[in-house]
RNA sequence: CGGGGCGUAGCGCAGCUCGGUAGCGCGCUUCGUUCGGGACGAAGAGGUCGGAGGUUCAAAUCCUCUCGCCCCGACCA
């Protein structure tokens, strides 16, 4: 490609709204412009570098038994009614009516539409298994889409689907899905970390995702560095520490003016953090009947929760305790009208009529707490799990933090940021069940068929390999997924014709040596050429000029290394191949065999 | 949805406090000189100051409403 011809602008200052690396190398190398929030355009380069992404996807996809297909974008709301999530789904949904007034949406994935087209082809069991993926724009519209391409509205995404007769058959596929993910990423420049997940809106029973690790990520991950555990803080557990058993004092009301936080209370009365009982009040949405016409209605199940003080509740683990749609915090007068008072929130004595009781598996074991006493400016000393109180459910309800020990062998956990950029699950027969998607076995008896999900998101993955590969002047692409390999500077003039005829010689030589080749023939000064070079992150950068061309020799500079080299004009395709293949070694070096964690 | 910030030329910004009809740098166009790490000179083009209402002789500037974008939180396959 002509650069003189490209459509593509870089810039030289930061676009004020971009606040991540990513996306200010996106927008200044002229990979993307923004169209409104979470929504982008992709540029010519960005498109190359798009495409390369899901080619790789392909290969790997179609390694592991895959067929490609596509579904729409627009769905008819029929099949989402049909799963249930049409109604559990909230406005993440974009939702709209079609000339005739009927339902339909935008697909923020596809695994009702999927099964229905599996269950009208598959009947069975000499079908199974099958692999089916696409790749699809999706949409999704997110309360905030932020970080340039991590979080947006509208996305382009690869995902399977696979269908086992039985969960064995799952389990045998779902480690090769596992490997090619690691592949995938491995092969786009990222080492990823696979983490345990919550299952989420998917449904399912278990799952796994894909982090990259960096600052920026919106997700923290829990990771132990001396035995490779490692999850979601989502689902994190952790090694609850063990605690003095010691005799349960007698209940003592004790005055704290003004003490309404676990910080102050501590401070207070003089003991740790640890020796509080913090009181979390929440109202969570549940379902409670289903209509006629699979609409499910809800109600609100009022939530007091009890963890120790220095720990910080799991939402996550408190919503799927409950099975609950979501959650929110409990208005004052909520938390009043059950006889609790806000930030002297006490589980004696507290109208337990209406109300769902639920404390950490920690508290029984500790003895003589500090808990509010549901009156303003007072709380109770030494209480007691049993003789006190008694909970509806005692569970796990804390979140992981560093330092936490770690469940599989005790050793301090470290929190770490990470973007998903990969998720896969095994569905197991949540929608196949809902939707009818079955098959006859050998017996002639019908059961549903087990499904497993895996994703990818495109730009997201562009993103998160930007984050790792820049550095002051710009991106420093992988080869595999770069959008030329090859940066063909020019520095002719108009009074050295010499060099203008060597360059285009070049570049059409390297060019039929199947090199793809971005050739800079602007008439600019060299130093905005080696600068746009280096913002657009080529791996391999040839100078054509008047001073080498003297000497016979064209200088290389390799992107990632910064290391410069001369090649003879009359090796130089040898000599760039040579280099361009040492450039994709060192990304295949990178592929090696995952075991599921 | 809560909190904060910002909308003035393609990009980055000043002007707003104290109303008087818009400016700087980069980029863009033309000509000349230059030419191996973001050149120089000269001459230009480009903005209903996010939008609507209001106050005023006069609004980028003051008031009201509204739309959009970014950040933190909530949320997040």
């Amino acid at each position: 490609m002509r650069m003189s011809k490209l459509f593509f602008q870089t810039l030289r200052e930061v676009p004020a709204d971009a606040e991540i690396v990513s996306h200010q190398l996106m927008l200044r190398a002229g990979l993307m412009r923004q169209l409104a929030a979470g929504l982008f355009d992709f540029m010519p380069s960005g498109m190359r570098i798009k495409r390369k992404i899901e080619q790789i996807f392909r290969e790997e996809m179609d390694a592991i038994g895959g067929q490609e297909i596509l579904m729409p974008v627009v769905n008819s709301a029929d099949v989402w009614k049909e799963s249930g999530r049409w109604y559990e789904i909230g406005d993440d949904m974009a939702r709209f009516h079609d000339r005739g007034d009927r339902d339909m949406c935008l697909a923020m994935t596809h695994e009702e539409v999927i099964t229905d087209l599996v269950r009208q082809v598959i009947s069975s069991y000499r079908q199974l298994p099958l692999v089916l993926y696409h790749i699809q724009t999706k949409f999704r519209d997110e309360p905030r889409p932020r970080a340039g391409m991590i979080r947006v509205r509208e996305f382009t995404m690869k995902d399977a689907y696979s269908f086992d007769r039985d969960f064995a058959g799952l389990d045998e596929f779902y480690p090769k899905a596992y490997q090619a993910y690691f592949n995938i990423f491995r092969r786009c420049g990222i080492e990823p970390v696979a983490v345990e997940a919550d299952v989420g809106m998917m449904g399912g029973t278990m799952a796994h995702e894909f982090m990259a690790l960096t600052p920026v990520g919106e997700d923290t991950l829990l990771i132990c560095d001396a035995c490779n555990y490692h999850a979601n803080r989502q689902v994190a557990t952790f090694r609850k520490p063990e605690v003095d058993s010691g005799a349960p004092l007698s209940l003592e009301k004790v005055a704290t003016p003004g003490v309404n936080t676990i910080e102050a209370l501590a401070e207070f009365l003089q003991i740790p953090a640890a020796q509080t009982a913090k009181a979390i009040f929440m109202v969570a949405e549940v379902e409670d009947s289903q209509a006629a016409d699979g609409s499910v209605k809800t109600r609100d199940q009022f939530v007091f929760a009890v963890v120790r003080g220095d720990m910080e509740l799991n939402e996550t683990k408190m919503t799927n305790a409950l099975k609950a749609r979501r959650l929110r915090p409990a208005t004052v007068d909520e938390i009043r009208a059950i006889g609790a008072e806000p930030g002297y929130g006490s589980p004696i004595d507290v109208d337990r009529s209406q109300i769902v009781l639920m404390v950490d598996d920690l508290i029984p074991g500790s003895p003589n707490l500090v808990a509010g006493a549901n009156e303003i400016d007072a709380h109770y000393k030494n209480v007691n799990y049993g003789r006190d109180y008694e909970a509806d459910l005692v569970l796990d309800l804390v979140a992981a933090a560093e330092g936490h020990a770690c469940p599989q062998c005790e050793a301090p956990l470290r929190a770490v940021r990470g973007v998903e950029v990969g998720n896969i699950f095994k569905l197991g027969t949540k929608y196949s069940k809902a939707l009818g998607a079955t098959y006859l076995d050998e017996n002639g008896e019908s059961h549903p068929i087990v499904m497993g999900s895996y994703g990818i998101g495109s730009g997201r993955l562009i993103a998160s390999v930007i984050e790792h590969h820049n550095d002051e002047n710009g991106i420093k692409w992988p080869i595999s997924i770069a959008p030329y390999h090859v940066m063909l500077v020019s520095l002719a003039t108009p009074k050295t014709p010499d060099v203008t005829a060597a360059a285009e010689q070049m570049y059409a030589d390297l060019q039929a040596a199947g090199l793809e080749v971005l050739y800079d023939d602007r008439d600019e000064r060299a130093g905005v050429k080696f600068n746009d070079a280096d913002l657009l992150g080529i791996p391999l950068r040839l100078t054509v000029g008047g001073r080498g061309l003297k000497n016979g020799v064209v200088e290389m500079k390799v992107r990632r290394t910064g290391e410069s080299s001369e090649i003879p004009l009359d090796q130089l395709v040898a000599g760039v191949q040579a280099a361009a293949d040492a450039e994709w070694a060192f990304i295949n070096s990178r592929l090696k065999e995952e075991t599921l964690a």
